[in-house]
DNA sequence: CTTGAGAAAATTTTCGAAATTATGTCAATC
DNA sequence: GATTGACATAATTTCGAAAATTTTCTCAAG
């Protein structure tokens, strides 16, 4: 049903690859040929273009004529822009699910923010997050969009979704820690709070606050390059171990 | 150098696609076969597939695995959505151009509306405006683009781009007017008022105005459905002409 | 008259090869 | 010595046909 010969379907291929293109498994502008990747999946260069287009089409690959597929440039504008960008869709599903959620969609996010909290903690006394960041970037999805479940627009949680990847991947190509830091773990209590209370401003507050603490990260390797230009290095490297 | 052969290159394929399914060829919910085109554009199948492929992934055309391409469907719930959608991109660009942009800026938001008023005046004396819906969208789009170009941030610009698409979409497949209306000619003035202004928050109340108009012709025909459902009867009629 | 199974038809998707385009190399010239 | 041009190489894109899947049609049974 979902396997074809030995290979797996395009759905399930989209959906594994898109993990990998906001996991920082490849580096910014990083040119991605779909031949590479046919053993991988078990499927032939066509199909594997034709998902390449898809998520060209959702802004999570670039393409060129004549010039294949690339990873988006990364930046420090770029990672502002799509920031914003998030943060204006999920202030405003927020505020749109404080005005529809009830006690059941409360509860859910309530599970969620459980799940969340505990991985962070624990992540917290790590010395190499990189390993658990895959799983992390999942639970942290799972978080906003609980939060966004209550809003009642599908346009908006899917416009979303997609500044929640785009965003990530602009995170794990410039920042070290991936986007995640111990301030991270009260952040998403505070987004926990304005939504018991239904306070759709501290809300939007909140997120920001969230959001922006990627900045001062920025703020302190600028005035303290020690490694280079950032988590760009890592990144290689680990692409010329699997190649 | 744009041609190939005898056909067109993709990109113009694209380009060109994208314009009809913005402009209410065809109806929603139909199926469009990628070979279908073939002889249209002097282009194999899969090429149009492909095309067709990056357009499912902006959302203005949908797939089912094994099902292949239709349009999206459309409804008043989509409507309001995807209005909603665009009234919150375009309200926080202008905000954003009102910030930045100089007085070039305004210069050609003027020369904008200017194009805008005048055929928009045009329509209003005309017993049949269809014919001039696509260069009428055209201008349309013109004007709000301008709008948003003092913003920096590509990101929102292109984003509010799809949603404007997407908001026409639906608007071509629901409103027999195509959505223009007599009162959309002081709508836009008010907007250009607000930009002139400078006022953020008048220049929301003036989009939202723009755009929500369509409601009352949703009323209207709701309690006088003199001719069906709507625009779709023309649309499917108009269909089958061509096949 | 409805329902269901099986077969035929139509359609979507995939594949490997061909055509087109970009890139890299090397020699010749200024 | 640097630049330019031609040639060879590599990569991307496109094509038509084959494979896989869904839909439609037929016909018999309840």
């Amino acid at each position: 049903m979902t396997t074809r010969r030995i290979g797996v379907s395009p759905q399930a291929m989209y959906q594994s690859f898109k993990g990998r293109l906001i996991s920082g498994e490849f580096a910014a502008g990083e040119r991605l040929r779909p031949d590479r990747f046919r053993d991988e999946y078990g499927m032939g260069a066509t199909a594997i273009r034709e998902v390449f287009l898809r998520l060209t089409g959702e802004q999570l690959l670039t393409t060129e004529e004549q010039r294949g597929f690339h990873m988006p440039e990364a930046s420090f504008e770029k990672l502002e822009e799509t920031l914003a960008y998030r943060l204006l869709l999920e202030a405003e599903g927020a505020r749109l699910a404080f005005l529809h959620g009830d006690l059941e969609w409360e509860a859910r996010l309530y599970a969620a923010h459980h799940k969340l909290a505990h991985i962070e903690h624990r992540m917290n006394e790590m010395a190499q997050i990189k390993p658990v960041i895959p799983v992390w970037t999942r639970i942290d999805w799972e978080f906003h969009e609980v939060l966004m479940s209550a809003c009642p627009s599908t346009t908006l949680r899917e416009a979303h979704r997609n500044s929640f990847e785009r965003y990530r991947q602009q995170v794990v190509a410039i920042l070290p820690t991936y986007g995640f830091r111990p301030e991270t773990i009260p952040q998403h209590a505070a987004i926990l709070k304005a939504a018991t209370e239904r306070d759709a401003e501290a809300c939007r507050r909140a997120i920001e606050a969230h959001l922006t603490s990627h900045r001062d990260l920025i703020v302190e390797r600028k005035t303290d390059p020690r490694e280079g230009s950032g988590a760009n290095e890592t990144r290689r490297a680990a692409n010329i171990e699997t190649s």
